[in-house]
DNA sequence: CCACTCTACTTTCCGTGGAAAGTAGAGTGG
DNA sequence: CCACTCTACTTTCCACGGAAAGTAGAGTGG
């Protein structure tokens, strides 16, 4: 209670100095970007109990989220998690390292190849990713049902923007 | 338009595969940090146009908005971005690599040093502060006077949860 | 006044991702 | 059928921040 909203601080000091521009913006975005660190610090300690980092647990996910047989192509997963295909190749070998994933040739395609999730990383993602949304739920705890919608909203058109 | 709203896409994977959970705060966390993420990439671009990243601007903002005489402690910047002392250390090696910043002994105690805003850097700011908040400002267009105020309200909960 | 500890920075090492070069197989026009 | 290009990944190099070790001066108890 006694670090909170920096932001507020920093909206004021600019107010004074340079009284000719509007910061509030920045009391939007900069918080907005604030909360966002502070949640994936949150959540990256989350992975950490399960042995990942967040760009595992994104891979994890993406792979379980597919259904059955829960196997996808690296240029797929690096679609779906939003990384450059270098990033997820590295990803996976971490992953493949930790036995949670295989990767295989393609038969069809010498070039391709293909990323199967294993039971060991079929078991933890199940397990891993419920915890996450507990986490999720409670770092929205300090929002109604009611004011969560009405964020969901906004942010709804902002992507959209 | 195309790449539209990614999130809603995995929420409803994520329905189907495990009808059991509830991925709304998927829903609410995971756009606001993919929409943090996109405005970061916008503002990282327009630091780009002056020559700076993202940790510069940031080192050059804490010493503007401390008003004159524009001179602080490296800990004192620490504090005031929100990074570790070794990030602002480096941090300022490349502001005074490029002439913005200057680094000076400290009088009264041999351990510390001030940053000070040189005029090269006093002037670059001043120039791409009201650039940021122009582009911040474009960056939530599509949010109404009313529906900013509103976001600004709902996230100065979170930032107090 | 001298050890011991504390404080203020800096440096080193490491992890992670992006950009772009590298590799190898697929597809295609002549 | 063979160059040429395209596609699917992988690798290399780089930037940047965190953690923790390193450095050096300040403060303090005996």
């Amino acid at each position: 209670m006694a670090e909170v909203d920096r932001v507020a601080t920093f909206v004021e000091q600019w107010r004074r100095e340079r009284p000719d521009l509007d910061p509030s913006p920045m009391a939007v975005i900069g918080r907005m970007r604030r909360i966002s660190d502070d949640f994936t610090a949150a959540l990256v300690a989350n992975y950490r109990r399960f042995g990942i980092g967040e760009g595992e647990f994104d891979v994890l996910c993406a792979l379980r989220r597919a259904g059955a047989p829960f196997a996808l192509h690296p240029g797929e997963l690096a679609e779906h998690t939003m990384v450059t295909a270098g990033a997820t190749s590295k990803r996976v070998d971490r992953l493949e390292a930790a036995g949670l994933v295989a990767r295989q040739a393609r038969a069809d395609d010498g070039r391709g190849r293909v990323v199967t999730l294993s039971p060991e990383g079929r078991r933890l993602i199940d397990e891993a990713y419920p915890a996450h949304l507990e986490l999720e739920d409670g770092l929205l705890a300090p929002l109604s049902r009611g004011e969560r919608e009405q964020l969901e909203a906004l942010l709804r058109k902002l992507v959209a923007g």
